[in-house]
DNA sequence: TATATTTGACCTAT
DNA sequence: ATAGGTCAAATATA
């Protein structure tokens, strides 16, 4: 077990450190031109070069046993980390996979062994719009909870589509006791509803990643607006490579781990965030090879190029806000970014259950 | 009127 | 028994 336990791991690794070196020549490429890039750009790339090491060196030493890795595809079950504290005493995955207890009622009253990824997302502070992402997926609240120990409320959303089209993606919302700011998004099931090309999304987000029209359709939709409450509505998506950094918002974004990084996190900020993250592509990335190519594109114009969609198992976690708030808010964090603000997403991934549903729709369970 | 949110009750897992 | 997650009626908003 101190070897890698798989190829996967072995192969993200190498692929961390190749990055890493990809990005630290683009870095002094910057450096060495006066090159329009400007200092986000450059500290988007020294976060980009940083994560790459600790990712690989967070590998190297847990070089954990793997389960059962196969080939490329990540491990379901790892955790790489922690489970953060607001999040409390939520994971526990195993599942079982005993689906059988479940009633006859609503089978999706049962929290099974369902996968999912979990994202933080830092909101500049004072801005009051607690985290607004547009991934283009449509959510809709259908409960928020008081947790044990926390501050604030939890808010459950689900996608829009769920009845229409039978799309079963849900996240949570928790907004952190610490830092009022950070949002932690826990997301589950991939949606499997239909895209629709949205052009007032796109219009206003021209960052905005899409999905693919044809797997999988992530469309850009808003909703409420008018209320937030703790949790608002916003959508990740763990597996775009697309960051969208249009403000001077930061995304932050990591993932615990290899194993679980379902995808990307693409943030969409409307107006203009700045987004930094991570990338978990393992999983996302199909090509792992154009990794690179696309940070680089990525890196120099803060602007995705290209995604794949994800089809990977349909984790994808979308932070979805109104646009229509999004423009104004964005516009704030434009302002208080400038020196701090900054929204950051941290991917956890969370554990275990990614076993058969991770891969896309989900027997689950359907209405 | 249609759609989204709020909120208490209900259900399940621990 | 308790905490977390979901449902669904009531309410709010466009």
């Amino acid at each position: 077990m101190e070897n890698f336990t798989s190829d996967w791991e072995l192969k993200n690794v190498v692929k961390e450190l190749s990055q890493g070196r990809e990005l630290a020549m683009q870095l002094q490429n910057h450096l060495n031109v006066q090159s329009s890039s400007s200092h986000e750009t450059r500290e988007f790339l020294l976060h980009k070069i940083l994560y790459s090491y600790d990712k690989a060196l967070s590998m190297l030493k847990h070089s954990r046993p793997g389960d059962g890795g196969s080939g490329d595809a990540p491990p379901p079950g790892a955790n790489l980390d922690s489970s953060p504290a607001s999040l409390a005493g939520s994971p526990r995955s195993d599942d079982d996979s005993d689906q059988d207890n479940f009633k006859d009622n609503q089978a999706s009253r049962k929290r099974k062994a369902v996968p999912r990824w979990t994202q933080k997302v830092n909101v500049s502070p004072g801005t009051g719009i607690e985290g607004q992402f547009d991934d283009g997926y449509a959510w809709r609240k259908y409960g928020q909870k008081d947790i044990l120990g926390a501050k604030h409320p939890r808010g459950y959303y689900r996608c829009t589509h769920r009845h229409g089209q039978g799309c079963l993606a849900t996240k949570q919302v928790q907004r952190s006791d610490e830092d009022p700011n950070i949002f932690e998004i826990t997301y589950r099931r991939k949606h499997t509803c239909t895209p629709r090309a949205n052009p007032s999304n796109n219009n206003s987000n021209p960052l905005i990643p899409q999905p693919d029209p044809q797997n999988e359709g992530p469309r850009p939709l808003i909703q409420n607006p008018h209320q937030f409450v703790e949790g608002p509505s916003q959508q990740i998506q763990p597996h775009e490579p697309l960051f969208n950094i249009q403000t001077s918002l930061k995304v932050i974004t990591q993932d615990l781990g290899p194993n679980e990084n379902p995808s990307f996190d693409s943030f969409n900020f409307p107006p203009s965030p700045t987004i930094i993250n991570s990338e978990n592509n393992h999983n996302n990335i199909l090509n792992s090879n154009n990794i690179s190519e696309n940070y680089s594109s990525n890196l120099s114009n803060y602007l995705p190029t290209n995604f794949m969609n994800d089809d990977y198992g349909g984790l994808i976690p979308n932070l979805q806000i109104s646009e229509s708030e999004l423009s104004p808010i964005v516009a704030a964090m434009n302002i208080s970014s400038t020196n701090s603000s900054t929204i950051g997403t941290h991917f956890q991934f969370g554990s275990s259950e990614f076993g058969s549903d991770f891969g896309f729709g989900n027997p689950g369970y359907y209405p």
